[in-house]
DNA sequence: ACCTGAACACCGTTCAAGT
DNA sequence: ACCTGAACACCGTTCAAGT
């Protein structure tokens, strides 16, 4: 119960982003979240971008983890990539959010430098992964790997964009299907 | 040169939104833009939500016209399906903005209800005309041409955000291309 | 008809002050 | 070490007033 005010910090900002981006991430309603004053934020950040950026790059931290986790967890490189979709399913499960990711890339030219940075490297750490399954799958040729790798990381997030604006997550799991029919993602 | 305030309002806060979406447009920016004061866009638009539903109203018809255009210009509804992501593209092309509605998807906890459904009729519009293409095409079957052209629609939305986020067309470009060689649209 | 200045409660941020 | 109140220039919005 003693959980310190940095880690309820980082922990409500990451939802707060997650609903309504970095312009919507606001001082005040984060604080009262938290239990303290508006000011006390700055006794761990310095400025909302050092905020942001942290929560950013916890945000990939755990997405990395996640994914670490899904690749030990199934049989078959197919298997896991079958799997891929659930990890952006999640938010929208929970009161309609999105990929924090996602929401800051719509928001890129209001973005701190440091900011962007760790939002790259969520993409980065996606593509990498989903690139090195597909190989390991043998879906595609090695050459092809990376190409298709973020042709899905990015056809996931449309999905979940499209999902979220109709709050319907079922759409989601159609777009998802679609994907497969297509031949986008292996069916 | 006459040309009217409230023209001027509509045309500066569409370029505003599609770089800031709903939340980064701001009275004081936007009246600066059109050479008035903050006060004097009351005149014309009762309040934000108001100006805002004209503008992603005004956004879809135009998006429905240019389809229309494309429909028109096209010899055969294959080659009109190969150029649709043109239309996407256009926004990347003019300072990285990024499709309208895109970026209201992702505010979609923080739009007006007018708003929203000015966003949703932009989808509906461009998945209407997909599915219509699609089936003319006989790209699939016709009762699979809807699920195609949501897939596709949301898909292109996420190339676009994904390029936007790495202010890079060429990724954009790429990543069609990888759409097309996994089978989401046609060769 | 079209526009403005001044005011309101709200934002991020600073800072001196409290324990 | 951890937190606060009060202040700053900024937001959307209102309104009485100007032409």
């Amino acid at each position: 119960m003693t959980e310190n005010s940095r880690e309820k910090i980082l922990l409500a900002a990451t939802k707060i982003a997650q609903a309504h981006g970095y312009n919507g991430l606001n001082f005040r309603d984060l604080a009262e979240d938290v239990g303290i004053k508006a000011a006390s934020i700055y006794y761990y950040f310095p400025s909302k971008a050092d905020l942001a950026a942290a929560v950013a790059k916890r945000y990939w931290e755990n997405a990395a983890a996640a994914l670490e986790t899904l690749s030990a967890e199934s049989a078959d490189p197919v298997s896991a990539l079958r799997r891929y979709p659930e990890t952006f399913r999640w938010a929208l499960e929970n009161e309609n959010r999105m990929c924090l990711s996602g929401f800051m890339a719509a928001e890129y030219d209001d973005l701190p430098e440091a900011v962007k940075k760790e939002v790259q490297t969520f993409a980065d750490v996606n593509v990498a992964w989903l690139s090195k399954v597909l190989s390991a799958a043998k879906v595609v040729s090695p050459k092809k790997s990376e190409p298709r790798a973020r042709a899905i990381f990015a056809a996931v997030g449309g999905a979940q964009l499209m999902a979220r604006s109709r709050s319907d997550i079922t759409l989601y799991d159609t777009l998802i299907s679609s994907y497969r029919a297509a031949g986008l993602l292996p069916a």
